[in-house]
DNA sequence: TTCATACTTCGATCGTAACCGAAGCATTGT
DNA sequence: ACAATGCTTCGGTTACGATCGAAGTATGAA
């Protein structure tokens, strides 16, 4: 026994309720406060900061001192990754712990992964892009064509600045409601940033879901056309 | 709160030392019985007992009853992918429990992940095949190259036959100790089941690793050329 | 039938970790 | 300087789950 790396320890660290809340919580992508978080725990602010310590001792979670403000984050983007792997893994197999809520249709169509677009129409966008030829999709890895650099380029991402990051360009993630893979990666989150900046969608306040603007609906839905 | 998977449940359930173990014993590929997994766990029989319904419960293992034995085994390759992820995700934070022991070298080089093969050889196997053009690797996807496919079918693989499954034929599957990618999918269990039957390598007893002959190891390497 | 092996169920113990109230720091605002 | 806010630390309680001994069931062997 005793072989390769211990795997009980993070299991432990996700297997708490409160924690596991804690951190799905955080997959929004924006860094909360200690508070916040106790209240997406469902626990007291004493228990919620200890929960928070063993995450970030466990290297889960990152903590940035800002005025009499303790902001939270995931650690990066492998946290991320992790969590949602687990989530699609749950997913799949009813381990569903909502009773349909009224959010939760919402939270299905579009929500956010971390950093990047996820659910219904994070999928639509990922399937546009290699319609259209602009992504090259080999198994479950995903390359930008030269075609699909173009049109990033014109539609305002900045495609060579992203390119010099050491994080991958394009990444997919599965996605735990549609089963399905989606766009995540530097322009996974480009992308999304692009969609807040131009007014088209907006983040909404203790939820993951992502909520579209009428207007930027129908933007968005012409640029991403359904891959028959 | 409440939203998404439960993913503290299956985080609990992973999350404890004993059955930690005991699922880390069944990356092996091989079915184990009741009483094996109750060594690898470190617990007695009454206990192991307990764990295995309850992972029985979650959907983690299934079980085979086979007269008086009960064989457990992972309930399928989500599984067995999941674990390896978060392996990979421990060895990255170094939460590795291992003191260096004798067998770990062993585990290094040449080990089981759950039905292909893992470590240095496994990594240096794949990474041969993309050299030679056997297989295609865009971003973290693979695909097998018409080129691969007939090689392949000359050492006496009938990828005709794997491609029937509904199982992909190639996927990346991240090495915790090597931090690299290898070759996983049905190709790569092929491949590993392929030495065996050749009398290349065999599994060992209480262990995940593999172990070469002299004349396996000969002709392995000699197959798979280092990638300069 | 009887014994042995493989495993499960029951019952009780024990340890740990989750939890909260209260008090203690630290930072900001007035 | 004093109060208010945000969070951590301390202390004590509680509850859950991991554990094992002992007894119970099932399968196979003698």
């Amino acid at each position: 026994m005793k072989e390769g790396p211990d795997i009980a320890q993070i299991g432990a660290l996700i297997g708490d309720p409160a924690r596991a809340n804690m951190l799905t919580a955080l997959m929004g992508g924006k860094a909360l406060t200690a508070t916040e978080l106790a209240g997406a725990g469902g626990v007291t602010l004493q228990t919620a900061s200890a929960h928070l310590a063993k995450l970030e001792a466990g290297q889960l979670l990152v903590q940035r001192k800002q005025g009499r403000h303790r902001y939270f984050a995931l650690a990066d983007d492998g946290v991320g990754k992790l969590l949602e792997s687990i989530m699609g893994f749950a997913a799949g197999r009813g381990h569903l712990r909502h009773r349909p809520g009224p959010k939760e249709p919402a939270l299905r169509k579009a929500r956010i992964c971390y950093d990047h677009l996820a659910g219904d129409y994070g999928v639509r966008m990922l399937d546009s892009l290699v319609a259209r030829g602009a992504i090259d999709a080999v198994g479950d890895g995903l390359a930008l064509t030269p075609t699909g650099e173009s049109q990033l380029q014109s539609i305002g991402i900045d495609v060579r600045d992203l390119k010099s990051s050491r994080r991958p360009l394009c990444r997919s993630c599965l996605d735990w409601s549609e089963r399905r893979a989606h766009l995540a990666g530097s322009l996974g989150k480009a992308l999304l940033s692009s969609f807040f900046e131009k007014g088209w969608a907006h983040r909404t306040a203790g939820s993951r879901s992502v909520v579209f603007s009428p207007e930027g609906e129908r933007q968005f839905l012409a640029l991403f056309p359904a891959a028959s």
